[in-house]
DNA sequence: TTGAAATACATGCGCGAGGCATATACCTTG
DNA sequence: CAAGGTATATGCCTCGCGCATGTATTTCAA
């Protein structure tokens, strides 16, 4: 019981620093950034897709790609594939903003872990990283996730391999 | 930059599981969750100060103790020394709204804890404390990281140890 | 091949939470 | 006792979001 508790404020207090950062660097408060980060993760992908990521409406999610490009940030294509289909890709303002959001939330999580003498910090990450396998059910939960990720450096990505995935 | 990133995901993971435990138990989405831990585990505080916990501005703070109390979980009281004051107290029914978020709560980092090895839960736990410690840097950082802590099992709180309390 | 169902995106509409500016009541300090 | 600060409440407005619906494109069945 108290083990949960203590883990869970954590999880807050580390999410609420990450949320910050990511917030501050976005055109708006709440899922835009979260949308930058996606789109910059999965380029050419769909606003359904988008929308199970931030996990809004359909026309909330129409609505989030709207602002955002009349921000300049992102901008719809046509997709090859399926007529249907908006294929959402970052202008270059957009992929500047996504690099300041994955900035942000590194700077927001190494605070609390450089706290961590190192062999204390490898036992720490080495946990996390079978909690996060185990806490991802499909590819659903795989976009939710990692809709703050920073592809960059997300290598051997725990998330990906539990889908099976090579991890890259 | 890897660890900081796995770290930020299963923040993330664990904080989106939380919150989704908490506002099913709540009702209505949102902060209204928060503020019944909140007030579950200060009784009688003042609206400012939950204003800080929840994150709102003071008018929508008030706001939300009007819906609150509309639904019969919370209820303003005069308060004994202040009388600009409003006292904030839990009804029955909020007693209860209240302890089903703790529990949701629970059982969400629990599925998550529930994966590691007793040792390496330990240890994961321990770093976690200290972190906790090092995040919370003054009362209204208490007041926003514990927003959904269940006072029930938080003995030896590591942040009201870093404010000089007890952790009781 | 044609018509029906399904999928993906877009839009009209209304609701409701939240913030800003302001008003009121109370405490505190000179 | 007057002035300033603090705590709460309210009028007004904005805006994001969801529901219901509309339109275009693909898929499938007969």
């Amino acid at each position: 019981m108290r083990d949960a508790n203590l883990v869970a404020a954590l999880a807050v207090a580390i999410g609420d620093a990450v949320t910050l950062a990511a917030e501050s660097a976005a055109p708006e408060p709440g899922p835009a950034a979260a949308a930058l980060m996606l789109v910059a993760h999965l380029p050419g992908m769909s606003i359904d897709a988008l929308r199970i990521g931030v996990g809004l409406s359909h026309p909330g999610a129409v609505r989030l790609v709207d602002r955002l490009a009349a921000h300049g940030l992102v901008e719809r294509r046509a997709s090859a594939e399926d007529g249907r289909r908006v294929a959402l890709h970052l202008t270059a303002a957009g992929e500047s903003a996504a690099t300041g959001i994955a900035d942000g939330r590194h700077r927001a999580v190494a605070q609390a872990l450089d706290t961590l003498p190192a062999a204390e910090r490898a036992a720490f990450v080495a946990a996390t990283e079978k909690m996060l396998a185990a806490l991802v059910a499909g590819p659903e939960d795989a976009l939710r996730v990692c809709r703050l990720c920073d592809e960059a450096v997300c290598t051997r990505c725990p998330v990906d391999i539990c889908l099976g995935g090579t991890g890259d």
